[in-house]
DNA sequence: CCTGACCTGCTGCAAAATGTCGCAGCCTGA
DNA sequence: TCAGGCTGCGACATTTTGCAGCAGGTCAGG
């Protein structure tokens, strides 16, 4: 079988890393990147097939290279793979172009799987439980944070907190559950 | 100008009130249809140009009369609208065409926002003032409280939140702001 | 009538989150 | 080069929580 070029865009070399090898044990070929400036030139040469695209990176996010990724390579599938999940990027990565959108920590097995998963199946599970408050607070900081293109100081005062409490909280995890 | 009209798929009677009054107000065609199976035909003969759609409903879910509203009318536009969100819904959404995803509580200002936000309109008359994270919690404990008629023990565990916190809350204004 | 299962209010305390100030470094447009 | 806006962060006084309990009330079944 021809080989399957594999990149992986992420900032945190242990992921990146224990990835790689999972990879490559199932036969893909991998490269990896450890910020959207240095992929761009990896994804021109290296001409992948599949790419895992960390958003909150050092430096430039992710959301922006995926545009630029996808037209170097139209046909490439990327998925996002990012602790930092809202339902607001996730609408965004989708609309650009990603195949699907993935919460760390996610395994291999997943991340193929997401990969893979061609068209929309409109049978998801709707959840039953309502969000949490902590979970819906998040969500709306997401998604103002990034109609302010990610301004911190302009997102807090449109949601009446302050600056030092919004940063606060984006330094934490999104709320699991 | 030619009207513009205006499809609300929702099974809470209050909720399509409230927002297609908003709507009308705003010149706005509006029609209300509460349920899923109830709106494809209504799709069909109303015709809208826009579409607010919930996910979560009694019988259906709108995740499965999404694909066929668009094929019905490729160019209407559809927002999710939903307070059971989750990130996978939303993926699934937008790649079945919805051109945005919202967590209730939304108000009508938002809505518009996200219908219009694809149409590359540059001008994106920005500022309108976002909720503030606590009329946007406020808003949420009311309508789970609401849900869960009264019941503040319950509505606390579905918040993810102490009992003793809720309660604390509760005694507190309606939010000044 | 008693009992168990829940709810509700309320008190106290310790832990965690927030509101405030301030400072220094960075950019950017004037 | 300067003014002004943003960003990260340290420190500290306040508030807001999370938790554990207690007493009373309601309701359904035994």
């Amino acid at each position: 079988m021809p080989e399957t070029r594999f990149l992986i865009v992420d900032d945190d070399p242990v992921f990146s890393r224990v990835l790689a090898r999972s990879l490559t044990r199932r036969g893909y070929s991998t490269r990896v990147a450890e910020s959207a400036e240095e992929a761009l030139p990896v994804a021109i040469e290296f001409n992948p097939h599949l790419v895992t695209l960390d958003l909150k990176m050092e430096g430039e996010t992710g959301l922006l290279l995926l545009p630029r990724l996808l037209e170097i390579q139209p046909d490439c599938k990327v998925v996002i793979l990012t602790g930092y999940s809202s339902i607001a990027t996730a609408v965004e990565a989708i609309k650009l172009g990603a195949v699907n959108y993935l919460c760390k920590p996610a395994d291999t097995d997943e991340i193929l799987a997401a990969l893979e998963q061609e068209e929309g199946n409109p049978e998801q599970a709707i959840a039953e439980k309502p969000m949490s408050v902590n979970r819906l607070t998040w969500e709306h900081i997401q998604k103002i944070l990034n109609e302010n293109d990610g301004n911190i100081s302009a997102t807090a005062r449109q949601l009446g907190m302050h600056r030092r409490t919004l940063q606060r909280k984006l330094q934490k995890r999104p709320v699991r559950e």
